[in-house]
DNA sequence: AACACCAATTGATTTTTCCTAAGCACTCGA
DNA sequence: TCGAGTGCTTAGGAAAAATCAATTGGTGTT
């Protein structure tokens, strides 16, 4: 009786299998064929000598073991994809793809820059930005499907680095004709129709909490699925809102909404860039950072 | 152009190339021909796109890049073996091979006791002791050739967990005919021949150490391979030594000793047992460590 | 200059992997 | 209760990959 060997191939096909929790749509996203994908993990279990799925009808699911073998199994995947990026750190400057996610909340206003001072500090980089939310955002960098990513710290994940790049106040925007008004309080915001984004984005959430209410989704409050978007329906008389500092430049060129500030206990959010602890270019990554923390003021008084 | 997938075989190849420095010699330790090796060798480096070993004439070096992946491919390899582990855990009691470690001037005394220990409180355990010097333990604990090892602590290996077992003094051995004598000083030990251990026992440098002399090498000492040598010569008038309290019953049985205690600043050592901190069996042998823990006296008076 | 050593190459062979097709078990709706 | 549908497994053959034995080419050594 010959006793295969364990193999990446193994791995792969079980992380597919849990991700789908279901033989042909894991093999489709694999790219082979249902059979084979069946095959494999058949000969997962009996090489490791236990089942690894209970094959009920109509959905499958993980044994115990199963678990265990999936969260040590992504584990030495995402090592085994960092071995790729090992050569580009050993090879002089560097140079190449790089995969950045942003906040939604943050990108249009700082990703100009990022780029303009990468290609002059930087040139070999070949920057791939992606706009999504922190939890998308998170869940890509662990799994290497991302390098990094610039989100409001902290994310507290301990397999992520933090590195801090700047802090930014919260503004208030209201219709033109509010502009003489005092500036209201944090709670009384929500009775005066505070415009939020849509649920995910953390900025929602940080607005939230400035007005001392839960992160659950409060009734009667009227969503917008950008900032930009939000600052038109202030303009548009429909209620107020709260934007992050960077924004105030590109978002309220329109002229129809005025921007106040509040006086004391002035809401702001750290924004950082983060990326795996384990991830070979993190050398690379802490100068990245560095370069971005010495652009051009990002606080424009 | 297809782009082949990085596999397991070619770390585990690569791994045994830079371990003997050679194909040939790698080669036949993975059970396969050179060329097979050197052909997955040279695939490993077109997929990383950067040379792994430099094959100059009559003796090959490894690259920086070629450090580097080898470094973090030793790692994966070691997750991955850990795996086989996996389901001994999930599995109710704990059960199987345990290959265990033991140091010479430990393993004599203790091993009866864990035996029998181990029978009748986990008989499911089968137990594969074996005895060498720190150093060669430490190495298979950490290249998974090994579950667990009992050394003299600290070790101070990040990878590992240590677990105290128990603390034992040393005492002096001298011929029977300087029973009455005064219990000598640490510093005049070396005077009156004092015989040690050879190189590589860590019992050696803690009797060097207690004498407050350096680890190296002193000449004009004389060397045996065991306690139980030692203790002979001992008896045979060519001088005395050190053993630890435990040995002390099995070692000086022929009478022709004498056994004396220090009175301040008695020597002694901390015993305990390591393992890998990512041993899927850790907690078992955090269980295995307590039963140790709780067996009949070490330190009988 | 002949030799010894070592890794790369070559071409044949074995092993592994995967696909298609068929089979089997279970669920659901009429 | 009987099809029909869904979904995993088994089987057999074809394609791909890994390996081997033999050989070549290059480099120091004697």
């Amino acid at each position: 009786m010959v006793m295969k060997n364990l193999t990446l191939k193994h791995l792969r096909y079980f992380d597919a299998l849990a991700r789908h929790g279901h033989f042909g749509h894991a093999a489709s996203a694999c790219g082979i064929s249902q059979p084979a994908l069946s095959v494999q993990i058949k000969e997962l279990e009996t090489l490791l000598g236990s089942p690894l799925v209970e094959r009920s009808a109509r959905k499958i699911r993980l044994t115990g073991f199963g678990e265990d073998l999936l969260s040590r199994g992504r584990n030495i995947l995402v090592q085994v994809n960092e071995l790729n990026d090992l050569v580009r750190v050993a090879e002089g400057p560097f140079a190449g793809k790089l995969r950045l996610g942003v906040i939604p909340t943050v990108a249009p206003y700082l990703l100009p820059k990022v780029i303009t001072a990468l290609a002059v500090q930087m040139p070999g980089v070949d920057l791939l930005p992606r706009e999504s939310v922190t939890k998308s955002l998170i869940a890509d960098l662990l799994d290497t499907r991302m390098d990094a990513a610039i989100v409001a710290l902290p994310i507290s994940e301990p397999a992520l680095e933090e590195f801090p790049l700047f802090e930014e106040d919260f503004v208030l925007v209201r219709p033109i004709a509010d502009a003489s008004k005092p500036i209201p309080s944090p709670n009384s915001l929500t009775e005066a129709r505070l415009l939020l984004l849509e649920e995910g984005h953390c900025f929602r959430d940080q607005a939230l909490s400035f007005c001392g209410l839960p992160s659950a989704k409060p009734r009667d409050l009227i969503e917008g699925s950008s900032l930009s978007t939000l600052v038109q329906m202030v303009g548009a008389g429909m209620g107020l809102t709260l934007i992050p500092e960077m924004a105030i430049a590109l978002e309220t060129r329109g002229g129809n909404v005025s921007v106040a500030r509040f006086a004391s206990s002035v809401p702001s959010r750290r924004i950082g860039m983060v990326w795996r602890k384990s991830n070979p270019l993190s050398q690379k990554l802490n100068e990245i950072g560095a370069i971005m923390k010495s652009m051009d003021d990002h606080d424009a008084a």
